[in-house]
This record gives C-alpha cells, sequence and structure tokens, in this order.
DNA sequence: CCGCACTCCTAAACCGGTGTAGTGACGAGT
DNA sequence: ACTCGTCACTACACCGGTTTAGGAGTGCGG
C-alpha cells in the first residue's frame, strides 16, 4: 500500500509553466474573452502536459456555478430497489448531465420534512447548483421551499401539483382514459385499478380520470385500491379484488406500476384464473419485466429513460436561465398490447 | 417567482454575533479542544440562533475532510433499471452515509475506461473522499489506479479479485456451492447454470465453483451459460438449455439473479415445462420479486442493504485510517426454498 | 518578583480558484 | 505630439472555511 501522495498540481502551476498569470488561465478555461489566440493556447499546452483540470470545490467556493445536481428520493427502500422506474430515470438524467461534466447528488430520504432540510442545506452549502423534485404530493411544502430559497428546480409532476416551479410530467389522466378505453373497446364493463401511494400527486390524477373514464365505459363496475407500489400490497390488493363472485368480481385490472401487475398475475395463478381468459391485466411503465412474465403483460408504455434525460436538459434551461425554460409534458405513455388483456370470458 | 436573495450567513456572522473569532467558531464546530465550555456553548447558541451550518465547500477547500463519498456504476441503463440489487445496494451505503451527513456522488458510467477517469478526476479534484468500488473484473485497472492516487476505497469483491484493497465480499463459491448441493440433495443430477456477464470476476467465481461442485454432485450432466444479466439474456439461455430431449435437458437451473429466474419461470411456461414438477428453478439475490412470481422462487437469499451498510461503514474506516478496516467478507447467501424446486420428475 | 507552564483565544496565512480594477503597449484620430 | 480607445494581461481582493503561530491572562514554584 504504497500511497503516493499524490503531487496536486493547481492553477498556479500552469500559470508558471504557460508563463502567465493565474487570471490569464481562469480566462482561458472558462473561454472568456480577452486572451490572445496564442496565448490560450500556451495554456492549454500547458494544462495538458501538466494533467491539469479545474479545481470544482475552489471554482464553487469562489462563487461560480457549481456543477452538481441534486436528487432526493422519499420512498422506503424495500420498494427503490424493485421499482424500475427510478434507476431508469436516473440513468436518463445522467446521460444529459454527463455531456456537462455535471454529477448527480443523490440522497434517499424517509419523509418529505428530511427532503424539505437536505435540499435546503445543499442549496445553502452551495453543493448543487440545481435540483430534481420528483413525487409530489397534494400541497407540496417543495413548493414553497424552492421560492424561499430561489432554488433552480425542475419538478416532475403535473403543474397543478408543482404550483409555478417548472415542470416536466407525464399526461397520467389521458394515459389512464386511454388505459380504460382500450379494456372497454375490448369488451370489459367490470374493470378495477390498483393504483399506488394514495399521497402522491399523480396517484390522485390517475384515480379522478379513472373515476371519470370508469364512470362512463365501465358501467358494470368500477373498483380502485390504493397501495403502497410494493409487490405485495399488489398482491393483496389483486386478491380482494378477485375473491369476489363473478358478477361482482372485475374481469380487467390496470395496475400503476409494473411490480404490481407482475403480484397480480401471480395471484391469478395461485387462485386458478386464467390471464387473459378470466381475467385481463394491464401494466404500467413497460420495463423489461413485461415482457419476462407468462403471459406478457399488456402495459401502458412510455420512455422513462428520455423522460429524465429531459428533465436534465430543463434543469439545465432553468439553472443557465435561457429564457426556453418552460413547462411542458413529455409524450403520453402509449398502449402496448401483450398477452395478459383479451376480451372477457374467452375460452381459448 | 420572487426569488428571495437568499440571506447567507457565514462563519464570520456566527463570531461576531458570539463575540469570538472565526477561528474559535471553527475548533467549536469541529469538538477541538483550545475552548472553554463556555465559550463553545456561545458559539453553538449564535449559530443555532443564526441557523448557520458549515459551508461543506469551502470546508473542504481549506482541505480538511471530503463528506462526499463516490459510486461509478458501470452496467448499461437497460439492465441497471431492473437489477434490484443497485438500488438496495445503494440504499444500504446510504443508510450508513447519512448518519455521517455524508452524501453519495453517483455516476453512471459507460466503460471499466471511463469510471477509472472519474474516479481520477473526482478524487484530484477533492470531489470526494473515498470511493466504492463494484464490480470487479480481473486484473482490474482500478486497483493500481487507486494505490497510484491514494484514493481511500473500498472494493466489494473478493480479494483474488481487488488486489491490496481493502474489500467487503459475499462468499459466493460457498454459495453456489450450497446452491449445487442442495438440488442434487433433492435428487437433480442434471444442473444448468444461468451465469452472469463473463468479464465480471464474481461471475468466474461462480463460475469455477460450479464447475466443481457439479462436476461432482451432478454426474449427469451439468451446463453453464454466460448472459449479460438482462431478463432476456435470461429467457434465451433457458429456452436453449430447455430444447434438448429430455434425458439432455437439466432438471434443474440456478440463475444469477433474480430478473433472468424470473424470466426463466416464463420459459418453461411457455413451452409447457411445469416448474417444479419439469423443472426446478432457483433464483439468486431474493429480492421481492422472488415471492412475486406463481410459484413463488426459491433463492440464494442474502441481505443486500445490510451489505450496502457494511461496505460504508468498512469505507469510514478506510478514509479515518482508524485502523479496523480489515478485508471481510459479509454472510453467505442462505437458500431459501419456496415453490421453484422439488425433486425431478414428480407429477403433483 | 520573575520565570514557566498552561489555558483560552486571536490574527493571519492558507486552500484553489474567480472577478475586477488597473497597467502598459500599440494604433488611430486630430 | 498628444490624447483616446482597445487589447492583452496582471495584481489582488475575494469566496468561507481550517490551521497555524503567537499573545494575553492565570496559577505556581523558586
Amino acid at each position: 500500500m504504497t500511497a503516493t501522495p499524490t503531487p496536486r498540481v493547481t492553477i498556479k502551476d500552469v500559470a508558471a509553466r504557460a508563463g502567465v498569470s493565474k487570471g490569464a488561465v481562469s480566462l482561458a478555461f472558462n473561454h472568456k474573452p480577452g486572451l490572445s489566440e496564442a496565448t490560450r493556447d500556451r495554456i492549454f499546452r500547458a494544462a495538458r502536459e501538466l494533467g491539469w483540470a479545474p479545481n470544482l470545490t475552489a471554482r464553487t467556493l469562489a462563487g461560480s456555478r457549481v456543477d452538481v445536481v441534486g436528487l432526493a428520493v422519499c420512498r422506503p427502500a424495500r420498494m427503490l430497489g424493485l421499482e424500475p422506474w427510478y434507476m431508469e430515470f436516473v440513468s436518463g438524467v445522467e446521460s444529459v448531465l454527463a455531456e456537462h461534466s455535471c454529477s448527480l447528488l443523490l440522497r434517499l430520504v424517509r419523509s418529505l420534512d428530511e427532503e424539505v432540510g437536505v435540499q435546503a442545506a445543499w442549496w445553502r452549502g452551495r453543493q448543487i447548483g440545481g435540483s430534481i423534485l420528483v413525487d409530489f404530493r397534494a400541497d407540496d411544502p417543495r413548493v414553497d421551499l424552492v421560492e424561499r430559497l430561489g432554488l433552480p428546480v425542475v419538478a416532475v409532476g403535473h403543474p397543478s401539483l408543482t404550483g409555478g416551479l417548472t415542470s416536466v410530467w407525464t399526461d397520467d389522466a389521458t394515459a389512464v382514459t386511454e388505459a380504460v378505453r382500450y379494456l372497454a373497446a375490448l369488451g370489459h364493463r367490470r374493470i378495477a385499478r390498483v393504483g399506488g401511494a394514495a399521497d402522491l400527486g399523480h396517484t390522485s390524477i390517475r384515480t379522478a380520470a379513472f373515476d371519470e373514464a370508469a364512470g362512463a365505459l365501465a358501467p358494470a363496475g368500477a373498483w380502485q385500491v390504493a397501495t403502497d407500489f410494493s409487490g405485495d400490497a399488489g398482491a393483496r390488493a389483486t386478491r380482494s379484488l378477485l375473491t369476489a363472485a363473478p358478477p361482482d368480481r372485475p374481469t380487467a385490472i390496470v395496475y400503476d406500476n409494473d411490480i404490481m401487475a407482475v403480484a397480480g398475475l401471480s395471484v391469478a395463478a395461485e387462485m386458478g384464473l386464467r390471464v387473459p381468459q378470466d381475467v385481463s391485466l394491464l401494466a404500467w411503465d413497460d420495463s423489461q419485466l413485461c415482457r419476462l412474465t407468462h403471459p406478457t403483460l399488456s402495459a401502458m408504455s412510455h420512455d422513462v429513460h428520455g423522460f429524465g434525460a429531459e428533465v436534465a436538459r430543463t434543469l439545465f434551461s432553468v439553472i443557465t436561465g435561457s429564457g426556453e425554460a418552460e413547462s411542458h409534458p413529455v409524450p403520453t405513455p402509449v398502449l402496448t398490447p401483450r398477452g395478459s388483456t383479451a376480451p372477457p370470458g374467452i375460452r381459448v
């Protein structure tokens, strides 16, 4: 373990080698005017020879931009691991951050209050240049916090939840409606929905949209259950929905994520119900998981990676204040039919 | 958007309010000797009243500890989203970091070379105080890098892969052997293994262990396939294993992660084979997913969250140099039998 | 009464950059 | 010949902490 004491090379060394002042090096590396091409070249050459790159810490302290973006996620660890959505989202965010040599500061928090504290501390301490806010609730305290702090953020959520914050969202209401329409078109008249955590804003939106759509299109019955997104909860919900005698039992179930749909599939099997003949199942998000079950899961499908990338891009325009940081939706999830949905009552 | 210009409160303000010098405040907040209890109290009171907390950036620049830990993950985004292991691991790491008010700098990289660059840049730029290294390969370039840099790290991987680095690992060889023994004890004589990415060190270890164990215990046949950990690859591998006519077909398959086992389950169903009657399936890691399938998946089970926590704890002792930063294994995965394994050939 | 050790605290020099005011040189305008 | 303006660059004060060397006050032995 010969821990060679890394020979720290600083801006001063580069300046000396290029025969200029620190200031000149700084100007060169920030692509600011006031330097001749010749000097600029000389500086870059010296830097390359010394293997120098500006120290982000010092740069931050000196008051310029911060090259770190914050993301605090507030969901129990158990659920996170299984929710493919997050990692896909993060990887989408990263893909854009990397282009700007920007890093992601990630924190798992246990409550919204803790997140509020973390975001405030990060911002006050100049740890981050901006933040991505996810999982909005009704009357979310982060809306106020952000305005009080002046923290540049992009809110992931429908504008009705995110106050005046710049937001990027998926149009869940339309997607839910499309899901219900599809099932109704197949002939289903008794439709259920296994929703996510009730306190999450997008859950309410989906719930309301389902109410409306199913009220009109599923005259024989519409049910909704709130869960915590976990597979176990999805299994429980499915079990209770399917134990009713046939006339009171839904013939189709929409899930709020893939995991619960997988769990639902397994419950159906365990109860001796065939999918899709006896009951149709529709997943949400459409991760790879949907193609790994038997039957494969029909799903409301969207590009989560691309969503993350778009959020990151928007955050950059918020941070740089480059005007075009408008709130906007990303493409609405589209229905991808697979093996788990069919007209009701079919015996193949 | 009334961006209130946050009133930055610095150490100077606290010092002024407490009637002492900046240095005194610094001493107090770092719990260093040289201050009377009275003064100390006065300082803390002033800080509390002003809502001040030391600025990490400045603190870092001034050469003291860095409260950020790096983690670069090198796997394609598609796979990451589905691999429950990572998020669970990260959440375990976080749980310990949080206790030390330390953050996680996360980066998804596309190659080992890129990771080497990222780690070097982070360390040279004092962005991190230490790093967690995962997914070791044979002759991993990070071993040298770390020693050259003097970067404090904990390597997640068997010592045979991680050179002299402090490492924490799961004893995969023993676990694989146990898995094979269990299947053999059930009566299986033709056993296959669907492994992960061949270039990963822990895959080789498992492969070798399987070779040895299955060579002895599965005289009628032992197969191994390398994949990329994705469900699709798992499905393909399973399909090709199961298409052989019965005498050349394995009666039990061990998978290197849960996703592939789920995929395998679906392939078996699609081919009309019953699990576990016609073929037994054994998953690895034992995320919630294993309890969401039908039949439920038997698995080699371990506490990934706890693993992450232990890695973080070890990293802290490496960073502080508090002697006891010894390499050590965490508990070996244990067999958790569920519905997907049974003696071969049983017709229920 | 002086020297000495010890405690408690301050001033000032850092850390590695950024921003700004200011300097010298050079060309143009009159 | 004397301004005036630009251009290219430097010197130096920051950012918000940490860390030293050292000073003022106190207690104690000789």
